[in-house]
DNA sequence: TTTTAATCGAGACGGTACGTCGCGTCTTGTT
DNA sequence: AACAAGACGCGACGTACCGTCTCGATTAAAA
């Protein structure tokens, strides 16, 4: 990453001043983000290239070069911006309807388009440390702690919360990576349910603990 | 994939009779696999190119082409194919045991380079459908129907099991390709009871439903 | 060249006798010549090769491997077959008008894809040693031979007859492989009348020798 | 053929102004050249890869291809850049004086390992139409105007001329392809005699025309 | 008739080279 | 300085044919 961009991965935003020379341009970030998700949208985030931006965009490959790393940091920058502000916690009486709100809320939020996007940087984050870095830092880590937030006034213990993100969200992505099945209301629900249940056959009944 | 090779991906298995045209060596699939693992194992998955392993195992690239279409369906063959015995399911007399033997097997069975493997196959299939089809054909699904087999015993529907699995490995891929924390047995430990607990704070006490 | 086929290029035709085993198959030769020449007609004799010949005839690699060493040199046997009938010597009264006729008429026989294969021999045998002695063997040499018994009569010395016919099949070949202008009639006519010249300007008017 | 590049073909020359982007390296050219030709020279013209350019040069393969279309043309290139100069045609006060010159030094020209490139320039040319041109425009075309204005002043008629030069230089190339006898002086002299005839049996005593 | 041995199809195999793509860096003006 | 343009070295791609090699399965003459 460099110091001076992606604005959507580190904080920056700020007009830089004081600096010599000509002034980077904000509508080319723009131009450039822009064209990198329409060819993700257009062939799939996996086909995407700084060569092939460039000529979409008439940006520079230098001029995206000295902005992004490489391809997949520019997608993700892109990607963020753009979802950024749609994702929002909507904060409820219940434990389990937070949850269950978070979850549809990012079902109905990820678009085909933009699951795919997500899959595929799940994917890069996977052989570049540093994408991997970001993903965390800049996806999950916020809304985890946006959730622990939410929670909080219930109650539950830091490890609890962990525990409860992991499953119920560790189950959304895993449907979404290893797709055998949609991702449909009821089975958000029967998740939900399995697990902050009260009244389903307790495990004990299962053949209790061993 | 090829008709005739893939051994750990498709079923075959039987000897092939009747073929025409000279036969294709076995010895060199191995030879192909070994050293697919060997380089993956050496530089990480996601550096392993046909180039490479061609060199690497005196195969020439044409061979390794009529047999495989590309690198990660290589890896991903010689992946199943070393990992495939390894694994099996001990059964246990209750429930949760069984789960939480699964979970403990698993992490145990894989090691930090066959961790980074299937974290490179997740991320490959994303960008690759047949290779998504033959993970889940090849790796998640025989795994998920061994799991309810040896659950059915406790008369667990297929939809109740279907969500258990998704919790509960779906939260352990989360953690594998979002790595911000370890994969403990502490932590396997908490998720297993929370999914089947009977005593911890039930969402009722959590602030009811919504 | 193979001992036992070749038919067009060695003199061989004999039946074989006292051969053990299965004998060749007469036919299969011919259907290779003829997809030979087909797909050269199609394509062009330079993108001929071994293995499209036998998908197209049917006939396994090996087989023509067995009989001609390689695509080329089965061209040029294809070619020689097909053309080597149709070109016969007409014997005339006069030296100019035999020279005339054999050019007219191989003008005549070379129809524009059997001038294309020509040149593609050529071509051919200017990489390839064999091939050029085969082209020299079983095509320049024999009509140069015919064309000297041919002037026999009207007491050419044999060098001179060398000249002659470097003069004329030259010019001829230097058109047909540097077609910076069409062999036309006229041409041909030109070309015979500048050699034996017995009226238009001698040298000596030109300028005299030096 | 690049339209920036191949110097020997083109007319070019001139200095590039206004182009955008770094400027090609002229240095880079002439290392391919010359290791094109040393190749060329070492294996034969036929046997010449660009992938063996770029590993003697120490030229990128795509460097190559950004400038060359294929072997062939890069080879073509290099030769008429070297052989270029070289040759240069000595008028003379007589019209076969001129013509004897002209074969005579190209004769000489003609090395065994630039006869050799040349015979193999001819063959490329076969089935390649922009080689066929390049060699036409560059080679064959320049080379026979030279001969044309050379012998203009002995009034010659531009047909005339042509047919002259089919002649001459058809059978130079004809022997040259066909190698079935040396190119030697008492050859070349042989041929001037028989299309300059003043003295030798006139076709008349050979039996008339027909 | 039975050998017997070469032919034939099919296709695997190790190679070499192809021509292309995209990478990330660099030079060269221009703004 | 930023920027567009494009050259450059590099690594790898996936493909085309090469010519050789195993395979069985014919098939025709010799024994």
């Amino acid at each position: 990453m460099d110091s001076r961009t992606c604005a959507a991965l580190k904080g920056s935003g700020g007009v830089k001043i004081g600096e010599k020379g000509r002034a980077r341009s904000g509508v080319t970030t723009d131009i450039v983000r822009e064209a990198a998700l329409a060819l993700a949208r257009e062939f799939g985030p996996g086909r995407v290239t700084v060569e092939g931006i460039s000529t979409a965009s008439g940006v520079a490959k230098t001029t995206i070069y000295r902005r992004w790393p490489n391809a997949a940091a520019l997608i993700m920058d892109a990607f963020l911006d753009e979802i950024g502000p749609v994702i929002a916690y909507r904060p409820t009486a219940t434990l389990i309807g937070t949850f269950s709100n978070a979850l549809h809320d990012l079902a109905r939020a990820l678009t085909p388009s933009r699951r795919e996007m997500l899959r595929h940087l799940v994917a890069a984050a996977q052989s570049d440390p540093d994408l991997g870095a970001a993903f965390w830092e800049n996806w999950i880590k916020p809304r985890r702690e946006e959730a622990l937030r939410a929670i909080q006034p219930f109650g539950v213990a830091r490890d609890e919360g962990d525990i409860l993100l992991d499953l119920l969200f560790g189950a959304f992505y895993y449907r979404m990576l290893i797709p055998y099945a949609a991702i449909d209301s009821e089975w958000i629900d029967g998740l939900v349910e399995r697990v902050f249940l009260d009244d389903p056959k307790p495990a004990t009944e299962l053949g209790g603990r061993n």
